[in-house]
DNA sequence: AAGCTCATCAACCGCCTCGAC
DNA sequence: TGTCGAGGCGGTTGATGAGCT
């Protein structure tokens, strides 16, 4: 019992499109907006399977795309989403924006995992060639979480902390923002050489529902092994952990629309003040912490990239 | 100039998930 | 609760062009 094929294959064209059948699509799109892609091939008259037309104008004629050679950032985006995501070629082109899952999927193949191995780095795992430990360290995981677990607060303490916070899907057309928002907390230590980012449930965030399921599996763990993403359901740490009270009105989560750098909107539920949180501050330890907002001005993402503007929020538009 | 190899990327294929019924 | 259809995703393929011999 074979599935029924998508669309009837013996009257579609495949291969190359035209120009003749791209105008045709797009006049059709322009006309009558996406949606229903098995009988637009029909309606728009187009002898085509309606997957390929999903594909062509995701992929190509969308006039959002974003063409032209990737630049550095973005290639050191991809990476980053890379270690943390795996293949998730969609989430990744998520938070690309003009960028297409296709398109990222093609660079990383031709491109990045070339330059990763120039650089010594296994592409797959994130980790040196020739770190011998990478091939066992899924068995040694637990033992690192634990030994990640024991750290003396005061390494704890001593961490740049970015807690971020922006909704799960957002509409590019939608000012308003969802309910739901979900906060990503990652902590880097700076007392180490060795980033451990704790992940809470909501770091699913940035994943889709079908996804939570391929993480809980534990794919990203044997491929970022120092990622701990654990479902864990707790307050906000700043309010539970007193360590981090000493960064008070430093770490608290910014809701998405501060998230964007529109601290004063009234759609604002952090009640971000801008002059409280300057991009920055000083710890007890006389250590520089940097606030890693994505507020307006140079500072850093939740994945430490550089960031000097806005976050595209429709980066942000799950697909 | 011809032939070959390699890189690139658009497009396809099959599977999975989700929502409707 | 199970089935079905549609949309979406990731892996793979194949056409094309560039570079080399």
């Amino acid at each position: 019992m074979g599935r029924s094929p998508c669309c009837e294959k013996a009257h579609t064209n495949k291969g190359a499109w035209t120009k003749e059948e791209d105008d045709r699509l797009i006049s059709y799109i322009r006309a009558h907006g996406e949606g229903c892609w098995r009988s637009l091939p029909k309606a728009a008259g187009l002898l085509r399977c309606g997957k390929s037309c999903r594909l062509r104008w995701i992929n190509y004629l969308r006039p959002d795309l974003k063409r032209g050679n990737f630049t550095e950032e973005e290639d050191e985006l991809i990476i980053k989403l890379h270690s943390l995501l795996g293949n998730k070629w969609s989430l990744i082109a998520g938070r690309l924006p003009g960028r297409t899952d296709n398109e990222i999927k093609n660079y990383w193949n031709t491109h990045i995992r070339r330059k990763l191995l120039s650089r010594g780095i296994d592409p797959a795992t994130h980790r040196p060639l020739n770190d011998s430990s990478a091939s066992h360290h899924h068995h040694n995981n637990q033992e690192q979480q634990q030994q990640q677990q024991q750290q003396p607060s005061s390494l704890v303490a001593a961490a740049t902390t970015t807690t971020i916070s922006f909704a799960s899907s957002v509409s590019a057309s939608a000012s308003a923002v969802k309910q739901e928002q979900d906060t990503i907390t990652t902590t880097t230590a700076t007392t180490t050489t060795t980033t451990s980012a704790t992940c809470n449930a909501n770091m699913f965030g940035i994943m889709e529902k079908k996804n939570k399921k391929d993480y809980s599996k534990g794919s990203s763990m044997e491929r970022c092994p120092d990622l701990n993403l654990e479902l864990t359901i707790s307050p906000p740490r700043h309010l539970d952990e007193p360590d981090h009270q000493k960064f008070s009105g430093i770490e608290r989560a910014l809701c998405f629309v501060c998230s964007l750098g529109l601290q004063n909107s009234k759609d604002c539920r952090c009640g971000f003040d801008t002059n409280a949180n300057a991009n920055g501050g000083t710890n007890s330890n006389g250590t520089t912490t940097t606030t890693t907002t994505t507020a307006t001005g140079a500072g850093y993402d939740f994945l430490g990239l550089k960031t000097g503007s806005v976050w595209d929020y429709r980066s942000l538009e799950m697909k």
